[in-house]
DNA sequence: ATATAATTGAGAATGATTATCAATTGCATT
DNA sequence: AATGCAATTGATAATCATTCTCAATTATAT
């Protein structure tokens, strides 16, 4: 048994939940995922797994599924909440492309030391943080650019 | 005519948009609003002004007044997303308890200056960044400890 | 005053998420 | 292994914030 499944298993047996067939692909389904991910490719995934599972099923073990710390609400793009596993990953932020949507990660050890600072002085008990970074990548930025010189940034970008 | 005003007039002039009675009345009611606060709570506001704008404009005005740089898409709880003004108001991030759900804002010029480091060593351009730190104010810490201390911590907290 | 493109309100539509509820199932206990 | 029961599920309806549609109105340049 892995550890996300043995991680799993434990919160829901702390917590009078059942470890059902669909809580067990749903498991699968995001231990295959990579990086960030929507619910609707949760939902994807399991299909591939030629599982059952409702969409409302889903929806309903997301909370579980953050509750035992597999995976955490990244940002949201517009109405669609990403996600990402966080069980035995690097704690990391991101970088979001205003242009072509691309995430990119990062972390940086002395910002964290800022925040815990932050906190103590305003005697705030942390949970969570997010950052996120708004801006162009390196290619979006160079197309711009190159628009901009031929006097074509009017009104569209891409 | 304030310095809100005219900043509004440029950017609608610039864009060919029309200076209209309820863009006027929009414009008064951010003026008025304090903090942080929800599309609703700006069309509350116009009511109070005795005007007849319809929530539909209220929606298509809010991106009008972000991109003349009036106000700021802040924050999202759950599903509703907090607004704050920015023009001529210091940066700063926040700080929001899980609890209760207070607001508290802060700022940080060394974590800017990190945020910029980071953001040259990923030939990224920073547009504009968001951090949120979530957590527990002062009281309602107090609070939780003092049901942990009675046995109390079972599942609700409030 | 006129022309024209922008704007508006009312209400319908959208789309992600949540709630409902009868049928099913995991699992602790005989 | 059979029983009992609370937890779970799928199907589908409901929510609710936001966006869209379109005919009627309005701001502004000329
Ligand atoms: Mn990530
Ligand atoms: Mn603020
Ligand atoms: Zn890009
Ligand atoms: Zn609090």
């Amino acid at each position: 048994m892995s550890l996300y499944e043995e991680q799993f298993k434990n919160y829901l047996k702390n917590n009078d939940l059942k470890y059902t067939n669909e809580r067990k692909e749903l498991l699968k389904a995001i231990t295959i995922l990579k990086d960030h991910f929507h619910v609707e490719d949760i939902y994807q995934q399991v299909r591939k797994q030629k599982s059952d599972v409702s969409l409302a099923t889903v929806y309903r073990t997301i909370p579980i599924l953050i509750e035992s710390g597999l995976i955490t609400e990244t940002l949201s793009e517009g109405d669609k909440i990403v996600y990402e596993k966080i069980y035995n990953e690097p704690r990391h932020d991101h970088m979001v492309c205003l242009n072509c949507g691309k995430i990119m990660e990062f972390s940086c050890p002395g910002m964290e030391k800022l925040q815990k600072n932050i906190c103590r002085e305003h005697s705030f008990i942390p949970v969570e943080h997010r950052l996120e970074l708004r801006g162009y990548c390196r290619n979006c930025w160079k197309n711009i650019k190159q628009k901009i010189n031929n006097g074509k940034y009017n009104q569209e970008l891409k």
